[in-house]
DNA sequence: TAATAATTTTGACATTTATCAATGATAGAA
DNA sequence: TTCTATCATTGATAAATGTCAAAATTATTA
């Protein structure tokens, strides 16, 4: 009992087993849900808790692994290399948030670059787990499968809005995206570079820069670096929705 | 004996059995291979297999419905409907091909439109019986995802097509798309028209209609009314992949 | 077949967006 | 702190693409 601290977990400081079982179980959104405790045991059993820097990458475009990712702390973005350099940066995934990328029961080539915009701590798991837990919890590959419709409609309409709307209103759409879905307040100090933001916007940094300072003009946002507060979500989302 | 006519398949003569199990597991690149006999019966014990003529919508976006679909025989074509009566083709489908109209177990809410581009013949099943046959089979599960897998890679990469490629790029897409993936034939007449092929490449009908015209001149390409040839198969993948 | 409607093609022009180059600001390293 | 490298911003200009209107072609119907 003196050796207790040898058995905490490095991150959430509890024991180390609740890695497995407490803290993916609890989570909400987690596709883990389903599982058992014994099946969650099985999935994580030799599981490669890695840390990452920030800008490391954790999963490179056109290499072959076997694994997915589930994302335990930190924000990474998930963007595609395209031809001359040029990245599309598809989406942000943080905490509880799971990934494959673009191999998973097809080939096991990654279909796109992750990479970790603050330090990332994520699992590992070896893509044939998954599998054999099919059969004994019908649950969890509907989960599973849930996880890749909903991933397959975000992209169908983030093909429309890149495809469909004028600068403002794809930068309005950032700045929602990021307000809602990532940071969960009107300010916040943005890990992305206007280059990043650029690119998930699809346009290039000059182009961003100048709609943010419309945005400013019309005092739609205020700006102190990194730094963005949105002062008026109602303009906003009537650009993102029109522009 | 003598009513045997009566049990034949109007679709394909052969007894009216072979559309559940002959016709669909032979399918080389068919989701429902890995089903028994028995399994495929259950699936579509209570089938409905419809006729469209051209022109008629299959399933109509955000519309609520459970069915996925399996195309018999025809051509239908996948798109959204965008803001301002704008539309993005996203592919199309034709013998063999499943596909859910991206509210599988996720709502049901369909997030785009599918309708005939030549009379199209179709089973809709109940997306609930794909579930239950999970427990049973667990290579139809797998089968399943990487089939959402697939379609997952396929809308990244058309993403980045239309989102980093010039114009002359991506009706050269387009073009190869018709040639390897549709018609299989350098030669053919084209169900689209001239602003439904604009709508696949992302690009009003009048921009369409002007690259198809350098195409020709540069003898890349030629065409009579639908018709379309593709002489320089080399050049157009050329410019597809560096337009 | 003639008449009508729909689609395709072309041209002139406007708009959107990118490119290039220069300047200003900021954050680490010495 | 000062230097240096990186990042952000601005302006001038060019390129890509869309819009609108008219003419030519093709398909449809009476």
């Amino acid at each position: 009992m003196t050796e207790t601290s040898n058995k905490n977990c490095k991150d959430c400081g509890k024991e180390s087993v609740c890695c497995a079982q407490t803290c993916f179980s609890k989570s909400e959104t987690n596709i883990f849900k389903p599982l058992s405790e014994q099946e969650l045991s099985f999935l994580v059993d030799k599981k490669q808790q890695i840390k990452y820097k920030v800008k490391e990458t954790i999963i490179k475009q056109n290499t072959t692994s076997t694994f997915v990712i589930c994302m335990r702390d930190g924000l990474a973005k998930v963007y595609t290399e395209g031809e001359k350099g040029k990245n599309l940066i598809v989406k942000l995934i943080g905490k509880g948030d799971f990934i494959s990328g673009g191999g998973l029961f097809n080939g096991n080539i990654q279909h796109f670059t992750i990479s970790a915009i603050t330090p990332v701590t994520c699992c590992l798991i070896d893509s044939s787990k998954l599998t054999n837990l099919f059969t004994e919890n019908n649950q969890f590959a509907v989960e599973l499968m849930r996880n890749h419709t909903k991933q397959n409609n975000y992209l169908l309409s983030k093909m429309v809005s890149l495809t469909q709307k004028y600068m403002p209103g794809r930068v309005a759409e950032t700045l929602l995206y990021l307000k809602n879905d990532i940071y969960k307040n009107s300010k916040f100090k943005s890990h992305l570079s206007r280059q990043e933001l650029a690119e998930m916007s699809n346009m290039t940094k000059e182009s961003l820069v100048r709609i943010l300072h419309q945005f400013k003009e019309s005092e739609i946002i205020k700006t102190q670096g990194s730094e963005i507060e949105i002062l008026d979500e109602g303009s906003l989302t009537h650009i993102s929705r029109n522009g």
